[in-house]
DNA sequence: CAGGCTTATGTTATCGATAACTTGGATGGT
DNA sequence: ACCATCCAAGTTATCGATAACATAAGCCTG
């Protein structure tokens, strides 16, 4: 029946068509609910396409109506804490709609971010998300900005807005963090960050930080190399060098929570108390970062409603409804044991 | 320049040809870079191309050759620990090779991805990574194996295997965790799952270690709600419950990671000395479990790898090479400070 | 220098669906 | 009884690319 190396041909609308015994246009309205069809007629085309395992070639149905039913999103990374709970957010408000995401992987690369950005568009979707805070290149911003279907542009609050942006504020992240900081009374503060050059929402967060420190009249200690990924391992070796070097820290605030959780490891197994020799703080809680004995300080964003905003501007702005330039998104401070 | 509600006019493949001066088929061919095509021509065209900013309709180019670059894959979560690095193997093949790749989420309900796998093939892939492990519908195994593409089964060992299946062995990643506790001395095991009627390749490694425990003369103690998501909540929640009803139990396994998690916090909380009172083991390694003081006994999939060889086994297929039927996955016991 | 082979380009038909329009009969209000 | 309206289906052209074949030079080779 299947064989593998006999290639199935395709069953199309016309083979359906012809086992009905009508049009191959009475068969593409009753697969789309359109048009006004007996319902006998539709019960019989129903049950021919049915036998015969028919699926319909969206390519071709896309192309002659020259609107595809694909969303596509642009992300620096899937497998990630934050962007896996936006493609949730997004996917639960387009799928009900009948809309497909179509994910596309950047890695922070402007280079790989432009290739994705021409693949997908090349799907013609009906609408796109792009990540912000990414160095994107001059060509990209073009085909984005020049393209006929809504852009909506998440996680970054300044740059180009397209047909709108949904966004935490990351200054006001990395505020949030130096004004606890300072309520707690800790004199040292230092900042441990990775690939700043890439991120340019992590160096708002770090600028915003380190401006408020300053403004109290504190020094900050920074380390952050463009080398080491943004990872758990990345904290772990740059939090010993700090401490080595400067031994008088007693608050850290990390780029995220996976290297302050990193970070923390170490500490522990340096034998350092926390928070009372040094206080850690994060960003972008994780449920695993609260789940055991560590409740790891951070700045919580509704990521899971960044997705779902994101999906409902794109349908917003497809059915030519407004949308707002700019939703901004809720940022909060979670303290846990680590400060 | 860019007027919003102005629907831009699509560039085409006609377009370009103008405006380089050549034929429509030149193009075609200058863009794929096969036929024989003289330097100075293709100089020509791809600065036509670039001053159009033409951007090839993927969609009618695949319906005309009738092959697309999709692979299609689905999977019951992105935003899961998993399969968000199986992604990331499998973008790592296809990607270089100029597949893009299509991701459905399934949430484990089969009458969802009996629609998603609707939804993927109608795109016309190249070729289409699923996972198994799920009560696939009737309907969804016909389309599957009825369909004109390769297709590459994970995760779950002992279903259909339609092209070929990369999976690790359940059976033993369940085995292993009980003969640790065997080995270890504990008496009194415990088991603590969630919607295994969802999840059969969890029910395989909760029936290996039940046997195992059996086969040595010991007793078992389980609890696995049907309705708890299989996350940290439900490993706080039920093992609350199984302290309560059962003190004397002295060593537990879990269906995965993030419940194992979530136990151990509440067993903290609680003021239970681990592993001495009682020791934990989950499944499926995430970095986090392993960056601060708690280190998780947990089993090793190699995720990475099982991404990168489903998507060399798509591309063989697609190439018409021979694949194996089943590529077994390393499955291997890591032995942290929680037994 | 004829016949065959490359190389560079163009022509035509087609992929599988949908938009937009058309047709022929049933219905219905006055 | 008549014309307007509606309903259920069908016709035709088209979407933007590619396969497959056709053509027209140039270039060997014996």
């Amino acid at each position: 029946m299947s064989e593998r190396g006999t290639p199935k041909k395709q069953t199309t609308l016309a083979d359906v068509a012809a086992r009905a015994g009508v049009s191959q246009m009475t068969v593409s309205k009753v697969m789309r609910s359109t048009g006004s069809i007996s319902a006998e007629t539709r019960e019989r085309v129903k049950m021919a396409a049915n036998d015969l395992g028919y699926v319909p070639n969206l390519l071709a149905g896309a192309l002659s109506s020259r609107t595809s039913k694909i969303v596509a999103v642009v992300l620096p990374s899937i497998n990630d804490a934050v962007f896996g709970d936006v493609v949730s957010g997004i996917n639960e408000v387009l799928r009900p709609e009948g809309y497909m995401t179509f994910i596309g992987e950047s890695h922070f690369e402007p280079e790989t971010e432009e290739g994705i950005i021409q693949t997908v568009l090349s799907l013609q979707p009906a609408g796109v998300i792009v990540t912000g805070g990414i160095n994107r290149t001059e060509r990209a911003s073009q085909l984005l900005r020049n393209w006929r279907c809504p852009i909506i542009q998440i996680w970054d609050e300044e740059e180009d807005h397209f047909d709108g942006a949904i966004a935490p504020s990351h200054n006001e992240a990395g505020r949030v963090v130096a004004q606890h900081f300072l309520d707690q009374g800790f004199k040292r503060p230092a900042y441990i960050g990775a690939e700043l050059g890439k991120d340019v929402c992590a160096a708002r967060r770090f600028d915003a930080f380190k401006a408020t420190i300053l403004e109290a009249g504190l020094e900050l200690v920074e380390v952050a190399s463009e080398d080491l990924p943004r990872q758990a391992e990345a904290g772990r070796v740059q939090v010993e060098g700090l401490m080595r070097q400067h031994p008088e820290v007693d608050s850290i605030y990390f780029l995220n929570d996976a290297m302050a959780l990193g970070a923390l490891s170490w500490l522990y197994e340096a034998g350092y108390s926390v928070p009372d020799q040094v206080a850690v703080a994060g960003f972008n809680g994780t449920s695993l970062a609260h789940s055991v004995r560590t409740r790891l300080t951070t700045v919580h964003i509704e990521r899971l409603a960044l997705g779902v905003d994101a999906a409902r501007a794109v349908l917003a702005s497809i059915a030519e409804k407004p949308v707002p330039k700019m939703t901004p998104l809720r940022v909060e401070l979670s303290k846990g044991n680590t400060t």
